[in-house]
DNA sequence: CACCAGGCAAGTA
DNA sequence: TACTTGCATGGT
């Protein structure tokens, strides 16, 4: 796609990555979900903190002390049993080998993911492209977001519509879906937040479409 | 003060 | 199938 290239000129390489291990890059995979990362960051430092940043530990945790630990993320009721379910699929599917369970082909793994009570389609497409390095691309709020304000498609499309319009146009490339996911959080971070830095954004003029103008 | 953030599942009609 | 609602903290 054409919007890639004009997102790389304005940003360039940004190697992003959200987490230090497959196991932290989906526990942030979890506690991101309608939530921002900030928060998401506070939480991961207290579970290291606390030493349980582990399949074991997690393991271990009561379903109180997990939410404690994980307050910071909000919805921590919710998302400690989140946490539980998709540990407990590790433990009883694989004997807590992550690995293990990452290592299966990509359509396999994606419908355990789903199996999973709360874990939805972007959080198992994030497990599998920056957990398992498997070319899947990652469709967040600020992507359905910024291609719909730009004009390329319908907000109210689907999560499956808006994978392939990616899918079926770039090749498949954990390192570029990498890339183009990181520069359309960016966009959202860096343009969306309110209309003076919208008339900035690398985007503008897409398919005609102008910045927003105030009134 | 109000509003929002890298969702998802369960309930309702 | 297609809405609606609950979940919750921390930043602006």
């Amino acid at each position: 796609m054409r919007i890639y290239r004009r997102l790389y000129r304005h940003y360039g390489d940004l190697k992003w990555w959200p987490g230090e291990s497959p196991l932290e890059v989906s526990v942030g995979a979890i506690l991101t979900q309608n939530t921002a990362w900030s928060n998401v960051e506070k939480a991961i430092t207290r579970l290291k903190e606390a030493r349980s940043l582990s399949v074991k530990a997690l393991v271990r945790l009561s379903h109180g002390r997990l939410a404690r630990l994980i307050k910071a993320a909000g919805y921590f009721n919710v998302k400690a049993r989140r946490l539980k379910n998709f540990i407990s699929f590790l433990e009883s599917r694989y004997g807590g080998s992550l690995k293990k369970m990452l290592h299966q082909d990509l359509d396999r793994l994606r419908t355990e993911l789903l199996s999973i009570n709360g874990t939805g389609p972007e959080t198992a497409d994030s497990i599998l492209l920056y957990a398992a390095e498997k070319p899947i691309f990652v469709v967040d709020a600020y992507t359905k977001r910024i291609l719909s304000r730009h004009g390329v498609m319908p907000y109210e499309k689907s999560y499956e519509e808006f994978q392939k319009l990616f899918m079926v146009h770039l090749p498949l490339d954990v390192p570029l879906y990498n890339q183009y996911h990181a520069m359309l959080v960016n966009v959202g971070k860096d343009f969306c937040r309110s209309r003076p830095l919208c008339a900035s954004c690398p985007l503008n003029g897409w398919r005609g479409v102008p910045p927003l103008k105030a009134g």
